[in-house]
DNA sequence: CATCCGACACCTA
DNA sequence: TAGGTGTCGGATG
């Protein structure tokens, strides 16, 4: 169970009847245990109470009892001598009135009535296992506030199934903004009397909800009227004492959905939650899902955490501002100075989902802005930080919708904060009505109309609009002379996984730039998209991004034309993995780059939150200087070929397990028939597979065994099922792979994908018979002495740097990793000492037999004479190079880049 | 034909 | 249930 789904669990618990015996597993389950856990306690298996009560072990003793003997029955929890055997971590007593709990390792208590304990949940999440607990304690309103409005959504959705479809999905999703506005608003005194919208529908609207719509209508129609105007609105006088709210929000289209009983109480059940809590940069990352179909599953679990954030907004601009604000100390006038450069500062997220990194951006200037004003003695001073200058663009209307309130939220929040509660409410109403979140498509529309540089208006321009430019930011800066910095996390999709939609997206922004544009990540097009915008005006830039934006084949394409631009990365949080609250997700691995165009200035390289600072860093993520390495079809600096292996997809009825070999032999399938079949996975843990091996020739013989004839037919079926065209056409040939290749000479094989961990990226050898599958490069005939150069340290760091990764694994590539791997010219003496470093390798790991090369490549269990042999190799190696030992890598990239420049230089010249 | 990559995918401790 | 580590298939040059 996630935190949403438990919070849903538990309210439902609080409001059906209290059951004195049946509470405590009642509550157990709700924390998500297990049907056979609560059996056992049931039938007193595991219960450990000494009290008549339920104990679970590790965990928490529960005691219902008699009205009015709460307290006591909690002391004598406390006391009891079970509760610490048992190393109880919580206690609770209730008697369905009140509800007192203690956690007995921090010693913080809860104490409230029984109907309100839901209330309480993250007090008691522990009791989930959930691991992220702390996360999400601190968040508990936000996710209870978000599992509530998720049942309105949906049930107000089973109630008006045309306001789910796509013409009114806007209508929808605008309601549910307006709802949310109010809720904060009769929380926080916006409106006059606390919890007046909730207590109105609750009073004005019929119990049988028939007519809940037309009350909240009338009341949103209140909102949207001037105080000059309502004498003639002719309003009820119940609706009349709502403010004039409007800013957009409550213009336009003021249509209620129709509420069913269970809506309307659903509602009255959320207008009773303290929204005063409300985190606006959490808040609204989780209830973007709400909205979207196939987010909700994982309700609000995938929103970007606030130090992700920070790690880009804090280098990109943060960092200088708090040095400024060092270093103007107590002087009013550079306070003054740094107060007006703060006010005049634009954020641009073109990717803004519900506005995250807008928010905390926001949140961050009004703090520097409010120390200033502190050091400056004008505490209640009016902020000169305008909303606007928070601009983002959003695909998704909801999020569109929910960006643009949690600013208005945040801007309030923080009025109360640094100004005080009376002087927040007399600045907010009525909202401002400019929109400055736009809702379209980031790469089909035009930046610089969105977030004009200057004070001139620039017209709206974009042909894939979602609603009617009207709606849409066409506000004009007054900041003439402003920084404007671009950030954001925007969508990340291979180029293998595009739809035609995103193919055409990538196609408008790179065409005219570049033909390779079709090999780009979904993401590069912000990055692109960013560095044009710098020909209007400067404005430094970070984004995270997927690591492989950095890696292989993508850095010649868009790094190589933001560099020819003038751009340079300014800092880098080198890949690390991505994580959010979602159970059983599969993170993505990432990074986090800077750019800008300045010349001068310090440079960083952050790596596990460690900040370096560099001279210089390159596409790849590193200080060194190197250029950018294009893959080459055939080796540059070497006659040895390294070709790729079979490739076999849609071919798994020519793949045999070795339990299907032997099967297969035990029908009388000669053994010709079959090949060993190798890719990483077998050459590094040693596992077998087979496949069948057949020529044109063999075809007639093979076909009288009916499992091969199946197995063929199978092969034949699969291939013509698929969409792409060019396995279509194997299913001519379903007998054999897609290349009959690679089954006669001795190799040298090299594994596309090893473990990053490994300190040798672990190549081998194999005799004639075995076929090499897609998952290997290999060197048929291959020189010993280029197996000693593959299974260096020179050669690991060159691959490190320059190939592409699968997270953060090595992968390995022929046209990336061996054909530009700069080899001197060597000796015939420098071939005889390399074959003879790489044959003692090979003695060494047989020496171990059986061991995998797994085994022996574990760096904790690395044995001593593979890892001699190894020492050896490199030794001769690396005297051919520089005649002595490298320091270090960092040595061995330079040196190789040297080689590289040269030679590259020295062959194109010839 | 030849490869590159995966807001991954799978398996195990 | 989190960490460790490489399959398979689609699509592209």
């Amino acid at each position: 169970m996630n935190a949403v789904e438990i919070e849903q669990a538990v309210s439902d618990l609080a409001e059906q009847p209290f059951d004195a015996e049946a509470f405590p597993f009642a509550f157990l389950e709700a924390f998500g245990n297990k049907p056979t856990t609560l059996k056992k306690l049931r039938n007193g298996a595991s219960n450990k109470s000494d009290l008549g009560g339920v104990l679970q072990t590790n965990n928490i003793h529960i005691r219902t009892c008699a009205p009015g003997a709460v307290a006591e029955t909690l002391t004598a929890l406390r006391d009891s001598p079970a509760t610490a055997r048992a190393k109880a971590r919580f206690i609770l007593a209730t008697d369905g009135h009140t509800l007192e709990a203690e956690d007995l390792t921090s010693g913080e208590t809860v104490a409230c009535d029984y109907i309100d304990f839901p209330s309480h949940f993250g007090f008691f999440l522990s009791l989930a296992g959930i691991s992220t607990v702390r996360a999400i304690k601190e968040n508990a309103f936000d996710i209870r506030a978000t599992s509530r409005l998720n049942r309105l959504y949906v049930e107000l959705l089973k109630d008006n199934p045309d306001w789910g479809r796509a013409e009114r999905r806007h209508d929808m999703n605008h309601f549910m903004a307006r709802l949310i506005f109010c809720f904060f608003a009769e929380d926080t005194d916006i409106f006059n009397g606390t919890g007046l919208f909730t207590a109105t529908i609750d009073q004005f609207s019929t119990r049988d909800s028939t007519n809940t719509h037309e009350v909240m209508g009338q009341i949103f129609r209140a909102m949207n009227i001037k105080p000059t105007d309502r004498a003639a609105a002719n309003l009820r006088p119940w609706a009349d004492v709502f403010p004039y709210v409007n800013g957009g929000l409550f213009s336009g289209n003021l249509d209620v959905p129709r509420f069913s009983k269970i809506a309307r109480s659903y509602l009255l059940h959320i207008g009773n939650l303290d929204w005063t809590q409300i985190n606006p940069d959490i808040f609204g990352s989780m209830i973007q899902a709400v909205a979207d179909d196939e987010e909700r599953g994982a309700l609000g679990m995938h929103y970007t955490s606030v130090p992700n954030i920070l790690k880009v907004l804090n280098p990109l601009f943060l960092d200088g501002l708090n040095a400024a604000l060092e270093a103007a100390g107590d002087n009013a006038r550079k306070l003054l100075n740094l107060r007006n450069r703060i006010a005049r500062i634009r954020v641009f997220d073109p990717a803004c989902g519900s506005g995250n990194f807008l928010v905390i951006a926001y949140k961050q200037l009004r703090a520097i802005e409010a120390e200033i004003n502190r050091r400056r003695g004008e505490t209640d001073r009016k902020t000169e930080i305008p909303l606007t200058s928070f601009r983002g663009i959003e695909i998704r209307d909801f999020s569109a919708e929910i960006a643009r309130l949690a600013l208005i939220i945040a801007e309030y929040q923080c009025d109360v904060t640094y100004r005080g509660q009376k002087e927040a409410l007399a600045a907010f109403l009525p909202l401002d009505a400019q929109n400055w979140i736009t809702c379209g498509n980031a790469l089909r529309l035009d930046w610089l109309s969105i977030c004009p540089p200057t004070g001139t208006g620039v017209k709206m321009q974009a042909d894939d609009l979602f609603q009617t430019p009207l709606d849409q930011a066409q506000i004009d800066f007054e900041n003439e002379g402003g920084e404007t910095y671009i950030c954001g996390n925007p969508p990340f999709k291979g180029s293998r996984k595009q739809k035609t939609q995103e193919k055409e997206d990538l196609e408008r922004v790179f065409s005219g730039l570049t033909a390779k544009w079709k090999n780009v990540d979904y993401v590069g097009a912000w990055l692109m998209k960013a560095a044009l915008y710098n020909d209007a005006c400067e404005a430094p830039f970070a984004f995270v991004a997927t690591n492989s934006i950095c890696q292989g084949q993508q850095v010649p394409i868009t790094w190589a034309l933001l560099q020819k631009r003038g751009f340079r990365i300014r800092f880098a949080h080198t890949s690390f993995k991505w994580s959010n609250l979602a159970a059983n997700k599969a993170g993505v691995t990432v990074v986090i780059a800077g750019v800008d165009r300045k010349h001068d200035g310090r440079r960083w390289i952050i790596t596990d939150d460690i900040r370096r600072e560099v001279a210089n860093i390159n596409p790849y993520l590193t200080h060194h200087e190197i250029d950018i390495v294009p893959a080459h079809k055939k080796p540059r600096f070497t006659q040895v070929q390294m070709e790729y292996g079979v490739y076999y997809s849609k071919s798994a009825g020519l793949i045999l397990e070795p339990s299907e070999k032997v099967r297969l032999v035990e029908q009388g399938v000669p053994l010709r028939f079959m090949r060993r079949f190798l890719g990483s996975s077998e050459l590094i843990n040693g596992n077998e597979r087979y496949c069948l091996w057949l020529d044109e020739a063999d075809l007639e013989e093979a076909n009288r065994y009916p499992e091969i004839a199946q197995r063929i037919a199978a092969v034949k079926r699969d291939r013509l099922e698929t969409e792409d065209r060019a396995v279509n056409n194997l299913a001519a040939k379903p007998y054999q792979f897609r290349e009959r290749k690679g089954d006669d000479l001795v190799k040298i094989f090299v594994p596309i994908v090893s473990s990053e961990n490994r300190e040798y990226f672990p190549a081998g050898l194999s005799d004639g018979s075995v076929i090499p599958t897609s998952k290997v490069f290999y060197i048929p005939d291959g020189p010993l002495w280029a197996l000693s150069i593959i299974i260096s340290k020179l050669h690991l760091s060159w691959i490190e740097t320059i190939c592409g990764r699968l997270e953060l694994r090595l992968s390995y590539s022929n046209t990336m990793g061996w054909n530009t791997f700069p080899i001197p010219k060597l000796t015939e003496k420098n071939r005889a000492d390399l074959t003879t470093a790489a044959e003692n390798i090979l003695l060494a790991r047989e020496a171990h037999f059986p061991a995998t090369i797994a085994d022996l490549y574990d760096p904790e269990k690395m044995p001593d004479n593979l890892r001699a042999a190894h020492d050896r190799n490199d030794e001769v190696l690396e005297r051919i190079y520089i005649g002595r030992r490298f320091r270090n890598d960092t040595e061995r990239l330079e040196k190789l880049f040297e080689m590289y420049t040269r030679m590259t230089t020295k062959v194109s010249a010839e």
